[in-house]
DNA sequence: CACTTCTAAGATACTAACATATCAGTCGCC
DNA sequence: GGCGACTGATATGTTAGTATCTTAGAAGTG
C-alpha cells in the first residue's frame, strides 16, 4: 500500500527514480489506466521540481504507458488491445526464430541449467504468491534464450515496447492465478529444447505467448473501463472520468 | 550546407523541432558519429533555452542516436555494428512473416498498385540523385506491406529502433550509389507477390535486408573512426577525439 | 622528471518562475 | 430557457539561473 510517492531512496538521478517509481506502479496497477497525473502534483508529493517529473513523463510516453496531451493533461494510457496484439505478433516472430536457432545449434548445457534454475525461482514465487517475483523470473527465462543465441539486443528491443503487454499480463496473473500453467509451459519448452524437438518447442511457445489473448476476452468485459475504444470520440469518455484509485 | 541550426520553421513545439532537426542531421551524416553536442551551444544557436534541447536529447538517446554521459557531455553515437545486425535480424524475422501473410491472403490489388507507384517515385529519386527521397520511398514501400496486413504498429516498432540501421543505409547509398540494385530487389519482391511465389519473395527480401551487412565490411575500414569498438576502454578514444565536422 | 593536488571551466541536473493553451462553469444577452 | 463570450483555475511548455559533477591542465612536491 506504499503509494507511488514513496521516495525511500534516491541515490542516482532524481529523474530516474521518478521514472522507475511511476513505471512500477503503472505495471502494478497501483496507478490505473485513465488516471490523470499532474507534473505539479507529483513534484509536490516528492519534494522535487517539475522538470525531472516531466522528463520521466516523456520517457514513459515513449513506452506507451502515458499519454501526454499538450496543455491539457497527462494520463495513464488505457490498454490498447490492438497494440498488445501486435507486440505479441512481433515477439512471436522473433522469439520463435531464436528458439529454432537455439535448438539447431549445439545444445548449450550451461544455459539449460540456468533456465532450470529460473524455473525453480518461479516455483518459489508461486508458493509465496509473489506476482512481481514471478513476472521477473518469467522475463529472465525468455531473456536467457536470447542471450544464449547472442541476441541480447533483440531481446531489449522487444522488452522496450512490451510495457503494455506486461501490464496486461500482470492483470491476467492476478485474476486467473494461472501461474502454474505458465510454469508448465516453460517446462514443456525447455524439455523440448533438451530433446531438440523443434516442432514441439515452437508449439508450446506459440501457446505460451497466445494465452494472454485468449484470456483477454474474459478480461475485456470486467475491465472494459480500462480498455481503449476505437471508433468513439477520441478526446473524451473513459479516459477523463475520475477513476477510483484504490491505492492512494 | 545549411547547417543543423536552421530554424526556418517552428510552428508547433520547439522541442519537436529541435528533435526533428537533430535527427535529420544525424541520419544525414551532417552530424558525424562521435561529435560532441552541447545543450548550451545548440540552445544558443537556435535562440531558445536549454530545456527543449535537453528533452530532444533524451528522445534521441532513446533511439540510440545520442549518448548522454551524465555531467560529462553528450555525443552523437558511434555506429554499433552489433546493434545494427540485431536490428536487421529482428526486422527480417518480422517482415518475412508479414510478407508470407500478404502472399497467402487474397492478393490486395490496391496495395500492389500503391507499391508500384512507390517504385516509380524511387525511379525519380534515382534520376535526381535524391538520397533522402529515395530513402523515404524505400521505407514507404515496406510500410505499405505491413499496413496491408494490419500490422501498422509492428512496423512502427521496427521503425523506431531502426535509426542506427538507417544511418548506415544512408552511408551505404552515398558511397556505393547502388540505388538501382535496391530498386531491382523491390521489383523482384513485388513481382513474386503478384505471382504468389512465396519462396522467391522471401529469398529476395532476405537478400535485400542482408545487403547492407555485406557492404558494411567494405565500409568498416574506410569509416572505422565512426564505428564503436568493443573490448577497448569504453570511456575514451575515438568518441572523444575532435572529429572534422565537414559541415558547420 | 614523475606524480599528486588544486583549480577553474564547462558539462549536465535541477529549481523556480513565467508564458501560453485548454476547459468547465458562469454571466449576460436574446 | 438556450446559447455564445468571458473568465479563472490549472495543465503543460519554456525560460533563466543555480547546483553539482567531471575533467583537463596548471601548480606544487618529492
Amino acid at each position: 500500500m506504499l503509494s507511488f510517492f514513496d521516495m525511500s531512496e534516491l541515490k542516482d538521478g532524481v529523474t530516474r527514480q521518478v521514472y522507475l517509481t511511476l513505471r512500477r506502479d503503472i505495471l502494478n496497477w497501483r496507478l490505473l489506466p485513465g488516471r490523470r497525473l499532474s507534473e505539479k502534483d507529483i513534484a509536490g508529493r516528492m519534494n522535487i521540481s517539475k522538470t525531472p517529473v516531466r522528463e520521466a513523463f516523456i520517457k514513459l510516453q515513449g513506452e506507451g504507458l502515458l499519454e501526454i496531451r499538450p496543455q491539457r493533461g497527462t494520463y495513464v494510457s488505457l490498454m490498447d488491445m490492438e497494440q498488445i496484439e501486435e507486440v505479441r505478433f512481433t515477439r512471436y516472430c522473433v522469439e520463435s526464430t531464436v528458439l529454432s536457432l537455439f535448438i539447431s545449434s549445439p545444445p548449450d548445457e550451461k544455459t539449460l541449467t540456468a533456465m532450470e534454475a529460473l524455473l525453480e525461482t518461479q516455483e518459489q514465487a508461486i508458493a509465496g504468491r509473489d506476482v512481481d517475483g514471478f513476472v521477473d523470473s518469467d522475463d529472465a527465462f525468455h531473456r536467457e534464450l536470447f542471450l544464449a543465441c547472442g541476441k541480447a539486443r533483440a531481446w531489449s528491443f522487444i522488452d522496450h515496447f512490451s510495457a503494455q503487454y506486461k501490464r496486461l499480463r500482470y492483470l491476467s496473473l492476478q485474476n486467473y492465478l494461472d501461474f502454474g500453467n505458465v510454469l508448465d509451459e516453460h517446462r514443456a519448452i525447455l524439455s523440448a529444447c533438451r530433446r531438440r524437438d523443434s516442432d514441439n518447442a515452437l508449439r508450446w511457445l506459440s501457446r505460451h505467448l497466445n494465452k494472454i489473448l485468449g484470456e483477454s476476452e474474459h478480461l475485456r468485459e470486467k475491465f472494459s473501463v480500462y480498455i481503449k475504444k476505437y471508433g468513439e470520440i477520441q478526446d473524451s469518455g473513459a479516459a477523463h472520468t475520475p477513476i477510483p484509485t484504490h491505492g492512494a
